[in-house]
RNA sequence: GGAGGGGUACCCAAGCGGUCAACGGGAGCAGACUGUAAAUCUGCCGGCUCAGCCUUCGUAGGUUCGAAUCCUACCCCCUCCA
């Protein structure tokens, strides 16, 4: 049996800071069972190697016997995002939450033991609040404050708009911590601030307030902004294998390190003496490797992973074309069509003009050879695979 | 409500009657070099049936041979005053 101290080291391990761990002990030591919030936007379903870091660290509370309750921000969704300037966002209705919520939990279930996790919708309660309970919750909280908020901050300096129904979320996302009476929220580091409010508000409300544990934000595949989908920088928790193994291939040397630590939870002395060997002539490629082997055989299994190592050193080592290549059927119509139409239909360019840049740079190739005619003609019956740049391929049949 | 400033491509940001499909930077893409690393260099970076044509500079009209640039109305954002 694990004691309460030792415990709230296990809890504590990787996480950025605790608010505070002389309450978490005290939690620790009234109940056996914690109650662990974590929010879920159902707008976003998508999780990628950022949401794992959080992820993995729900998986240890869970081990540890506590209670998981995934929150779903539904009634957020459907009022609309804060930032959301020009595109006010469509409201999602109950069936695509659900069905978001099942795209979710798809992916999750690869972490955490979906069995002993507590779905709960925030609206169940945001919506029976009255108008003037609503303005007795804004009540709780100043304006000073709100604008200690990081990004409200530059924006109200910036003197870019920041709207009233903003200045709600915090409170609404607080007053769910109220509602589930939560012992603890766990959240990125960028959400410091909200996770906060919902402190400050339980203790308004008479709770004890929930102990806060913010965890590091991944550095996303570029290595400079944080991992998200918007930015196009993420590795998708669902993506395929092998595309998940070469975009871990594809970051910088520097950036490894981090990935080890925080996807993997590699321990500092293990990294320094990776380090160590490296400076001593070892090629990083190879520490990249094991990187991605783990990687992928965390979210699939070992296997899949070798695999995936295999079909790498193939498509990129050797230079051959991998084993399985997405298959396209382009219709020509009247009998022949210019390559630069099966390029766009096929969904490799997204115009015909980048298609006829991508030849002039001699970046397409089909069957392996290098192509500087933009005006070459397929027809019927032919099949050939089609290469753009040197990771993206077809194989397309004309018909 | 009053006064002033502003809305330009994925983002930042020039341009303020023709030479503007729109300077510059970032991001992105392709090529070279590599370890699908970084750095560097080169090219591209609205669309099309591509020596040409079509659609874009908040929205809708107008002036003009010609508008991102001038005028009018409207929408939105910011600052100061109330």
């Amino acid at each position: 049996m694990i004691d309460n101290e030792e415990q709230v080291d296990i809890i504590c391990d990787g996480v950025v800071q605790v608010y505070s761990k002389t309450e978490l002990l005290d939690n620790l030591n009234n109940k056996a069972v914690l109650t662990v919030k974590a929010g879920f936007d159902p707008t976003a379903p998508d999780l990628h190697l950022g949401h794992y870091v959080l992820l993995r660290k729900l998986r240890e509370l869970q081990t540890l016997g506590h209670r998981v309750v995934f929150l779903v921000g539904d009634f957020t969704a459907r009022i609309g995002d804060p930032s959301g300037k020009t595109k006010t966002r469509p409201e999602l209705s109950e069936d695509e939450i659900k069905e978001n919520l099942t795209t979710y939990t798809n992916q999750v279930t690869k972490v955490l033991d979906m069995s002993k996790v507590v779905i709960k919708f925030n609206s169940s309660w945001i919506d029976k609040l009255k108008p003037s309970e609503l303005i007795k919750l804004t009540s709780k909280y100043t304006v000073a404050r709100m604008l200690e908020r990081e990004d409200f901050k530059s924006r109200y300096e910036a003197n870019k708009s920041i709207s009233m129904h903003e200045f709600l979320y915090p409170l609404l996302q607080g007053y769910d911590s109220v509602a589930l009476g939560s012992d603890i929220e766990i959240g990125g580091t960028d959400q410091t601030f909200n996770l906060l409010v919902g402190r400050h508000l339980q203790q308004s409300f008479g709770q004890n307030p929930q102990v806060v544990l913010t965890l590091p934000l991944l550095e996303g595949l570029d290595g400079e902004m944080k991992m998200s989908k918007s930015l196009g920088n993420y590795i998708g928790l669902d993506e395929d294998p092998d595309e998940i193994f070469g975009k871990i291939m594809s970051i910088s040397d520097s950036l490894m390190w981090r990935y080890f630590e925080l996807v993997c939870g590699t321990k500092r002395d293990e990294i320094n003496k990776m380090k160590v060997s490296v400076s001593n002539g070892m090629n990083p490629r190879d520490l990249k490797y094991n990187l991605a082997e783990s990687v992928v055989s965390r979210l699939y299994d070992e296997n899949i992973s070798d695999r995936a190592k295999s079909a790498f050193i193939q498509k990129f080592k050797h230079g051959l074309q991998p084993d399985k290549i997405d298959e396209f059927c382009f219709e020509s119509n009247n009998g022949s069509s210019s390559i630069t139409q099966v390029l766009k239909a096929s969904g490799l360019t997204q115009s015909t003009s980048e298609a006829r840049r991508l030849v002039a740079q001699k970046g397409i190739k089909i069957d392996g050879q290098t192509i500087a005619d933009e005006k070459m003609s397929v027809k019927k019956g032919d099949t050939f695979v089609i290469q753009v740049g040197k990771r993206r391929f077809k194989r397309v049949v004309v018909s």
